[in-house]
DNA sequence: GTTGATGCAAAAACTTTGCATCGTG
DNA sequence: CACGATGCAAAGTTTTTGCATCAAC
């Protein structure tokens, strides 16, 4: 873990990722991934979000750069862009530590329930490996009606 | 099955449906509803589509109703809303005989292989159960980078 | 005849892009 | 000091909405 500013820390080594792709470590790219890692994994935030947040940091960083960056950061592995029920997307840290979950969503009011399911992780890492994937993320999303609505 | 003109056909009690809830069975309603049960289950339509395919039967009806059409016919369970990578939303119809079907996508270019899982299939089951929920459909996305990508 | 649905066009929401300038490597 | 990244503003896409008119019940 590297101190590289007042507040921003580097937990993963974004600079040699980057590098490798002939890419740049900036100050933008840093802030962004660095406002995920201190929401920490299992918190999403919108492109819009994430600007006005950096804004309020006083790190103000331009619309236009957080979404390049996002879909980046999405392509690097380390954010999982996530499709909720509201429009647009969201983004979320991506963490081993922080095991997948998944959501049961009630189709007439949109309820959200999480759950895990040892059988389904287990079927995503059977799948990737099958075919030679290296896996990163599965999300498992079960449409149905709650008992509210039923 | 009841046929209603030369090529509307209602494999589903759509009005009764509709009138519990005090809405109306409309053309445009059996318009839509009937080109996604002509091309089948395991086939999506964005919004654009839709209203484009329709436009080719002579069977005009306006983008923004098919928007509301859309949104009420997933809600009503006849249709199942899917992201893709591209942008917008897809549509399709929902039914018992056609297997949910899951997809490993890679993150760097976009390639998307499909399989299915009955452990999966089994833990949305299991998990609406539980919680009371009727099950409607699931969808496993199994995020992970392709060999020609590592 | 009531009241919900439609069509149209305008607006909103979300995302991408062209281009001049900046800053990393 | 070259070339990738940024910021800005403009444009592109996708979806929603207000309102007058239409049609299902």
């Amino acid at each position: 873990m590297q101190v590289v500013s007042k507040y921003l820390v580097i937990r993963n080594p974004l600079g040699s990722g980057l590098h490798q792709e002939g890419k740049r470590l900036t100050k933008q790219r840093l802030k962004v991934l660095n406002l995920f890692e201190n929401i920490g994994p299992g918190n999403h935030l919108s492109a819009e979000e994430v600007h006005s947040e950096l804004k309020d940091l006083n790190s103000k960083v331009s619309l236009a750069t957080i979404y390049r960056t996002l879909r980046l950061l999405v392509q690097m592995g380390y954010l999982h862009e996530r499709e909720l029920s509201e429009g647009g997307h969201r983004y979320e840290l991506l963490s081993n530590d922080f095991p997948d979950h998944h959501h049961l969503i009630c189709i007439k009011c949109g309820r959200t329930e999480e759950f895990e399911s040892d059988q389904v992780l287990e079927a995503g890492r059977k799948a990737a490996s099958i075919k030679g994937f290296k896996l990163i993320e599965s999300s498992f999303k079960v449409k149905a009606i709650c008992p509210n609505c039923l």
